[in-house]
DNA sequence: TAAAAATTTGAACGATTGGTAGAATTCTAC
DNA sequence: GTAGAATTCTACCAATCGTTCAAATTTTTA
């Protein structure tokens, strides 16, 4: 197996996406391979399909990683690093509900758009990861919905926020808004992130009616 | 000591007791299909997992339908059929966009609540499909979502909704969380279908701070 | 430069896949 | 009951899958 410091590589903003010769790491198959579970889906997405993306034989995969499942899993990890810590920073800020509110739809939605690919995976082929660590993600899962949450009941006890909408629902309703930017969202797009989550911010808050 | 192997054999063997007698027809295929492939996904479920699922074996399925593609468009038929008529009504009614709003976001949760598996696999094995099939989905998927973006603009040109919000950013966000539903709502949870679309009508008119 | 270590290849494996075709069975109408 | 149609089963195919592993190759080290 590879040695850990392949962690500490930087990060690659610029992605030779063809079959050019990468230097083959952990992270480089992770990264294709996310982008062709999000588009074809991890069950129909083949090993050799990953190895063709980077140039390699299928074989060669086995050196960095054990199997097809780890894969998985590393991307379902990616995706959990770059987005609990920051939320957690939001909500134990010391800042008005409303703004927390904000920050959080717009930390959320530029993971969304970011990181795309692995955001798609992460949705969508749950049910593929098996053992101990499937019943980790369910537990992160809901503890990051859990901090929404939390930011609404806590609007709603300073009386910034309507009581009359169950917390719950307001959650999963503007987590779903944010999820599905991966559905449609391009890069090069009319707005940028930041533009759709000041939007969707603001649709939220303010709703859509003139007072 | 062979015997014992036999034995263990006979037992495998024996008839898992899953079998449900339902009588094969296209819609009860499609029906399983649409349940494996939203809990699956398209590429790793099996036609033996269908057919084992109906109680039957993978060759019947064949003369019921062509291949497992045509059982994949059979499911977007069905997703199409029960949401685009319904929702062009509202739209033509005359009726306040607030209104046609209301309706419109009642219609598709009840939709996304309601074919809540085969709503899964529209929006998640989209890639799976090909040939001219799969360039009519795009389009009727955008005339549908355009629907929507009628709604705002006509609520905007009335001078009923705000005006610095895109409609197809509005769109695209209360569209999203309707259909994240498939991946949260529970037939016997705390709310009805109704309550939540009224939840997500009253979310998105009035938004969640005070006036 | 040569030995050692790291990495990749290429072939092979057992299992499973979607799909086919003819035999076997069940159902329907007379 | 029996013929004939409708339906399902059995057996098989070629392709592809994830995975393994010794050998070949490239990179690093000395």
């Amino acid at each position: 197996m590879v040695p850990d410091l392949e962690k500490l590589d930087t990060i690659t903003l610029e992605k030779p996406a063809k079959v050019k010769k990468i230097r083959l790491t952990q992270k480089a198959i992770v990264a294709a391979a996310a982008t062709l579970f999000a588009h074809n889906g991890f069950g129909a997405t083949s090993l050799e399909d990953i190895a063709g993306e980077l140039g390699v034989t299928k074989g060669a995969l086995y050196y960095h990683v054990k199997n097809k499942e780890e894969i998985l899993r590393l991307i379902f990890m990616t995706v959990l690093t770059v987005s609990e810590e920051p939320l957690r920073r939001i909500v134990e800020a010391e800042i008005p509900p409303a703004e927390k509110l904000r920050r959080a739809i717009e930390h959320h939605t530029a993971v969304a758009a970011d990181r795309s690919p692995a955001m798609t995976v992460f949705y969508r082929e749950q049910p593929h990861l098996t053992g101990p660590f499937a019943r980790e993600i369910v537990l992160r899962k809901k503890a990051y919905e859990r901090y929404f949450e939390q930011i609404v009941e806590e609007g709603i006890k300073s009386g910034d926020f309507r009581p009359d909408l169950d917390p719950k629902i307001v959650t999963f309703g503007l987590l779903g808004m944010c999820n599905w930017l991966s559905q449609w969202y391009k890069p090069n797009g009319q707005y940028s992130q930041q533009q759709i989550a000041t939007m969707f911010a603001n649709l939220l808050q303010n709703g859509l009616t003139y007072p």
